[in-house]
DNA sequence: TTCGATGCAAATAGTTTGCATTCTA
DNA sequence: TAGAATGCAAACTATTTGCATCGAA
């Protein structure tokens, strides 16, 4: 899935390009009953940027560049509200604080358990063990959801003590 | 959970069977400079009792059957020194608070999204995953210490929504 | 008798909730 | 104008930490 590199902005922001899927969402919002706030479409255009997973509260402090009254607690109940949706999803990496992507990106996570480093692996890559649980099991295996720990190459090469 | 009743108690609580190997661990914690203290001694006997995974708190409370004066913080420091000494793991399985269980019950997880019912797979089951995981991603998976999200037989069938 | 371990209370991180107010539809 | 969404404060859950005391070696 490549950007479209067409008219306005081809770089970093390209909010021309992503508006139109912000105001998209937005419709569904308003079909659903609910209602475009300020606080969601910016919300929703930091989710369609480009970048890494970010926590809520990274969101939060993206959001409020642009709209600073925007409390963390809207941020949650957006991002709840994006997940019902089947907009957003997110994944606990590791320890720390939950991080929010695109449901469209697709894709698991391995993360080092000692640098918290994450490598993002297709969900093609998950298939066999999707496979074999559903087999096995009979377990539907949900790859976006959760992250596989373990030990990245660099710290694979650190004394097993610590 | 019966208390024993005398002597012997071969079947449930085996408590002659696994005292062993609590004075083993409590051995190697004197050795590191380590005490053999009562509360560490009582939690080791939990632990290497028969049942699920237990998070912390669920420890607490059968610790304090027996030493009802062992407070929450001293569980999480002296699980804490055995993961340091690799006596137990924990896992976060799903949402809620961590389980732990011995080390040396190797087994990842498969988890319910929707009833938290959680299948044990044995470290087996991800040999391939952690293979290609190797090869493609120079990233070497440890299946114990993480849950593997999705949706268990049960809930498969029920309506996607929610 | 020393220093590691503990109990307790308070702090912390992440997230959720109740309620009066605001603003979209 | 109705009721969905918000801001704020407070509650909540899981876990960690500071400190004076206790107890194993």
């Amino acid at each position: 899935m490549g950007l479209p590199t067409d008219g306005a902005t081809p770089g970093v922001d390209g909010d021309s390009v992503n508006a139109e899927q912000v105001e998209e969402v937005l419709d569904r919002l308003r079909e659903g009953g609910g209602r475009a706030t300020t606080s969601r479409r910016v919300l929703l255009t930091a989710l369609f940027e480009e970048g890494p997973h970010r926590t809520a509260e990274e969101l939060a402090v993206e959001v409020q560049l642009v709209a600073p009254d925007v409390h963390l607690s809207t941020i949650y109940r957006n991002l709840d509200e994006l997940e019902r949706l089947g907009v957003v999803v997110h994944a606990h990496l590791g320890h720390g604080p939950a991080t929010y992507h695109l449901a469209s990106e697709t894709h698991g996570h391995l993360v080092c358990e000692f640098c918290d480093a994450a490598v993002e692996a297709p969900e093609e890559f998950f298939a066999e063990l999707m496979d074999a649980a559903s087999k096995k099991y009979n377990f539907a295996i949900d790859p976006r959801h959760f992250a596989v720990l373990g030990r990245c190459a660099a710290c694979a090469q650190l004394p097993a003590t610590n």
